[in-house]
DNA sequence: CGATATATTCTGTCTATCGGTATATGCTCT
DNA sequence: AGAGCATATACCGATAGACAGAATATATCG
């Protein structure tokens, strides 16, 4: 899973959100690092839509503009919950390994 | 940077390992879930080189067999450090939020 | 003798993302 | 009034990194 779109289900894993609001909320996990492209949040959001991982909650139309809502399914959560402790594992590896090289390698 | 290039830059982390040395150490760090392709290893070997990340360390014939040895540049080194953070930041906002999802939500 | 492990190289294909454009409304600033 | 920005979704071509697999070659194991 790449990064785009470990922050899409991240930013729906708490509560639902429409696409626009998907991308503030990624831009401001990321503490303004990741700004998703208009292309790339639909794209995906269609995407996992169609793989299961997300849903459309519903849709609103907020002065005259539409606001479709989009959930993490149980399918999506449980996906993204084991995509966290695959990162976590690579984090630590990455860590320690990194502390070892500061203390001059394997050895 | 995506997982493939995360982990080959970890398995240099704490010291210079050859080409096939960082596909058997990318299966351990994975747990035997990443299972780097020949052409994908290679291939990111050769780009990291051309971006300064990593470098030729030196080259060994074992068995008649080539034996070259990469090892991270302080810049690849900088860059991956950078990296963890920045995935420790995302894995701990994904964690808060399915966490608070399990809790009902953000209300 | 066939299969597996070691070790690198190459070629074609795929796809998520990038970068930009289009469409449309409402708000703020000058 | 007009420029520009925020909101909100949609579409399109290009790219980069990865996938899949084959080629090459030696050594070892059963």
């Amino acid at each position: 899973m790449r990064e785009p779109t470990f922050l899409v289900l991240t930013a729906l894993a708490a509560q639902a959100q429409h696409g626009y609001g998907v991308l503030r909320d990624v831009a401001a996990i990321s503490d303004g690092q990741v700004t998703l492209r208009a292309g790339t949040l639909y794209a995906a959001l269609d995407r996992l839509c169609a793989e299961g991982w997300v849903e459309v909650d519903r849709e609103e139309v907020v002065e005259s503009r539409l606001r479709r809502y989009y959930r993490l399914t149980e399918t999506g959560a449980a996906r993204l919950t084991a995509e966290v402790r695959r990162r976590q594992r690579h984090t630590s590896a990455a860590e320690q390994r990194l502390q070892l090289r500061g203390e001059g390698g394997l050895a």
